[in-house]
DNA sequence: GCCATTAGTTACTTTTTTGTTAGTACCATA
DNA sequence: TATGGTACTAACAAAAAAGTAACTAATGGC
C-alpha cells in the first residue's frame, strides 16, 4: 500500500477499479486470509496469538498486515490492554457483522459452482 | 495457473484457502478485471473488441486472459463464428446470472462502507 | 499480389503480494 | 541476573499478477 509508483498502468488502473462499489468491496477483502480471518471473528473475539493457531501456515507478519488492512477498513476493532506480556483482542465491528450474510450466500454459491465444475 | 512449483508455502496455503467455499468463490471471481466484465456482459452478450472499448486501459493479454479464466470457471460461454475477419462472442453463463443479486448486495455494502470511511 | 480487419499469442518487464528469518519491548517470576 | 511469554517489526527473498510491445492467421476486397 505504501511506497507505490503513481503513475503505473497498475496504479492508474486500480484506480478506475476502486472507482466502482462492486470491485472496490472485493478489494476490501481480497487478501488472501481476510475472509478467514472475519469467519473465525464472527464467532468470538480472539487474541492474536488464537488466530494465529486457527491457520497452520500463516506466518506472523501476514496476519498482522492482514489484520491492520481490516482495522483501517474498519472491519476489526483492535483492543491493546496495558499489561505485560501484551494482551490484544480483535472483534468484528458492525461494519463487517453486516457483511455475514452476504458472504453466507457467496459460499453457497462457491460450494454450487465447484461441484458443478467437477462434474465434467 | 500453470508451471507453479507444487511445494512452496504460497501453493500451499492456496490449497488451504481453496478448500473454503467462500475463499474458494473469491479467488474464481478475484482476477483484477472479471467483475467488471461480468457487469458489463450481464447486460448483453458482447465481441472481443466490444468489451476491450468498456475499459479504457486494459490490455489485450489481460482481456484474454480473464475470459479464458472465466469461461473454464463455467461462468461465461465463448462462442466462435468461423468467418473473415473473426467474430467472438462473449455472454453469461446460468451460473454467473446467479451471481447477479449477491454481486448486488455486495456492491451496496462497498458503497456504505466507502462512506462510511470517509468520514473520518 | 497487397492491405485491412478481428481476435488473439508470445516473450519479456514491472509491480505487487506473500513468505522467511531474526530480532524487539515489556515486566513478572525463578 | 536470566528466562519466558505476547505481540509484534524490519530487512530480505520468492512467487504471482499485471502490463508492454511486437507479431500471427485467415480471407475478402482493391
Amino acid at each position: 500500500m505504501a511506497g507505490r509508483k503513481q503513475s503505473s498502468t497498475y496504479t492508474r488502473n486500480e484506480v478506475c477499479i476502486i472507482d466502482c462499489d462492486l470491485t472496490y468491496a472485493v478489494h476490501k477483502l481480497g487478501g488472501r486470509w481476510k475472509l478467514l480471518i472475519l469467519d473465525k471473528l464472527c464467532k468470538r473475539k480472539m487474541r492474536f496469538n488464537e488466530i494465529k493457531k486457527e491457520f497452520s501456515y500463516i506466518s506472523e507478519r501476514m496476519l498482522t498486515l492482514q489484520l491492520r488492512a481490516l482495522e483501517e477498513d474498519g472491519l476489526v476493532k483492535r483492543t491493546v490492554f496495558a499489561e505485560v506480556p501484551p494482551r490484544v483482542e480483535y472483534e468484528l465491528t458492525e461494519m463487517a457483522l453486516e457483511l455475514g450474510p452476504i458472504l453466507k450466500q457467496l459460499s453457497d454459491w462457491g460450494g454450487k459452482q465447484r461441484s458443478f465444475i467437477k462434474k465434467d
